[in-house]
DNA sequence: ACTTAGATTTCGCCG
DNA sequence: CGGCGAAGTCTAAGT
């Protein structure tokens, strides 16, 4: 990993130009070829950048990186007026087994819900998980106290698109006649205003969900909004 | 600008809990309270982060990040093994930082459209921009040489939910009576081979535009399809 | 190679 | 401050 302190110009094209006037910026080379340029502040993103794979080409006071990009080339081109500082460290090999484990994702979500089906609904059985259509998978399909066929989506933030993606799937569904009544509810820890209207008019129920309930196995105090 | 090269642990809690084990990564500590940590791969996004605004607390071998989120809290615990390299630079007033000037994005195509709506489908005139509709405004508003209303929907790129965005639209604005034949169209610079299939089958013309020619003020060459 | 869907999405705007 | 939509979204997974 290169590390570069140094008053630079920036200039990017590809899908978008962008101009990124002088001033001093951290510079960062990574070994896989990640070229990011990031300000002192506005934490999280680069200012520009270039992911990998790219080339790499540079003379004094100047650096290019290019990326093949189908038809077109995305450049960056950063012109270096004045050096603070250019280090480069050897961090080891980068299939380290130094992986980011991650816990509590709409994943996670997935499998407590499947363990916890009544928490989508009164009386939800699980039928199977990933129930299969012909545009991708519902994540839960269920019969709920009625016997009746109940698809359940899941998501950490329910949002427009959440009601959209099930609106869609039930399409698909509902084409069975064995499915024909079959109904939708949205799963997720938080759904949005907007998200709960659609879904009104979409008859889709909706439902909070809490990860923390479902780890901790409390009563689940159900809240749903039938559609 | 703080850097520090480094053999550590971190460990993150909030939205999710994650674990990175122990390695050599870069701990970039931004003026705004900015914390990311980067591996040698991988561009652009950090393996941890935290966005400011930011408590850093530290002690020999172990820096804290913390950060009020509602109710709860986030936390970033960063164990250090090993110390290679901690190097600070003042960059400077953050006023001085030039900020970046972007081009060609979305905001700049839905200007030059709104200057020639006829390159959106023959005879547009504009009646306005961001037309209101209860669950958010249509970019442009229309009519065509036969005084039909259109609802334009612009996007860089073209994909499904531009339909879908598009035809949710469509549903509110046509529950006024005035406005019940509204037709629509997606405008964009590539529309993606499955949106145009859902277009048609949601009676939704499209428009691919070419950035060059709206600026170049060049012959349109309309490449329009009807739904 | 292309498409789809998730993300600690981040970010900016507007209410 | 919260909601909503854009992003050079990025990224991983499936086909």
């Amino acid at each position: 990993m290169r590390l570069i302190v140094a008053r630079c110009e920036v200039r990017y094209s590809g899908r978008l130009d962008a101009l990124l006037p002088e001033s001093l910026r951290l510079i960062v080379v990574k070994a896989d070829g990640s070229v990011l340029v990031h300000a002192d502040a506005g934490g999280y993103k680069p200012l520009n950048w270039m992911t990998p794979p790219t080339v790499i080409e540079e003379r004094p006071g100047r650096m290019v990186v290019r990326k093949r990009a189908g038809a077109s080339e995305d450049r960056l081109e950063i012109e270096i007026y004045e050096v603070l500082c250019d280090v480069t460290y050897d961090m080891g090999s980068p299939d380290d087994h130094a992986a980011l484990a991650k816990d509590g994702v709409e994943a996670h979500l997935q499998e407590l819900l499947a363990e916890r089906p009544e928490c989508c609904g009164e009386g939800f059985r699980l039928v199977r998980r990933e129930w299969p259509t012909d545009i991708g998978p519902v994540d839960l399909m269920c019969r709920d106290a009625e016997e009746q066929w109940v698809a359940v989506e899941i998501k950490r933030v329910g949002g427009i698109e959440a009601v959209e993606q099930l609106a869609r799937y039930l399409e698909r569904i509902r084409r069975d006649p064995a499915l024909r009544s079959c109904r939708g509810v949205l799963a997720a820890q938080t759904v949005k205003p907007q998200a709960r209207v659609l879904a009104q008019a979409r008859r889709i129920a909706w439902v909070e969900v809490d990860l923390a309930v479902l780890r901790d196995e409390r009563e689940p105090e159900l809240k749903l909004f039938a559609a």
